[in-house]
DNA sequence: TCCAATATATCGGATAACCGATAAATATAT
DNA sequence: ATATATTTATCGGTTATCCGATATATTGGA
């Protein structure tokens, strides 16, 4: 058991990535696994993204391509700031571990 | 049920607080409380404080007060690591909600 | 010293978050 | 069209994470 797994951002992550341009669950999955070191399993992935869709934050087209909707944007815009208050002082924590 | 609680930073935060200056259980729990917007209850903060001396990361004074080991600034900084490689773009998240 | 207020600590329990295994759907190549 | 690979989807189950309730310890004032 590591010190802590950090677990709770899949879905705040996903937001994200949807939000800067729209993307398939294979790809999703892929993003996060570059970033995180572990791709999340197919078990992990789709149903984060099928609760997304079913509170109206996302689309998904006939490419099986998903895209924010309206209430997502805002959804996750209130998240961003959540994250930022909780840490305001991010610069800070950059700057200590140089990178 | 709010789209994501963001669980799994309790430890890495009481981590990064300790860093930057010895703290008791209730200084720590309240600045949580000032980022996040809820304190963790006494339940929540103490098992999590108890975990991280258990691990030889922090020591605590007669004072109480709450310091990183030599061990607990390394934990500390691969855990910063970790956290950047996964928000790399924090600042576009920043500049995205204008905060 | 005694009492009240505050801080610390522990425990059982609830649930968010995730994964493994498996199946179904879709795309791609031959 | 058929087979193969890829992607998507679902389910049950496990665990990290947190909280409420409660008990103990410590502090500070009268």
């Amino acid at each position: 058991m590591a010190l802590c797994e950090m677990k709770g951002f899949l879905s705040f992550l996903a937001l994200w990535l949807i939000s800067k341009r729209p993307m398939a669950g294979v790809e999703i999955a892929a993003e996060l696994g570059r970033r995180k070191g572990h791709t999340p399993s197919p078990g992990t992935i789709y149903p984060a993204l099928k609760d997304l869709k079913g509170k109206g934050l996302v689309t998904v087209d006939k490419k099986k391509r998903y895209a924010l909707t309206q209430k997502g944007k805002k959804e996750l815009n209130a998240h961003l700031r959540y994250f930022f208050a909780t840490f305001c002082d991010v610069e800070e924590m950059r700057s200590c571990c140089g990178k």
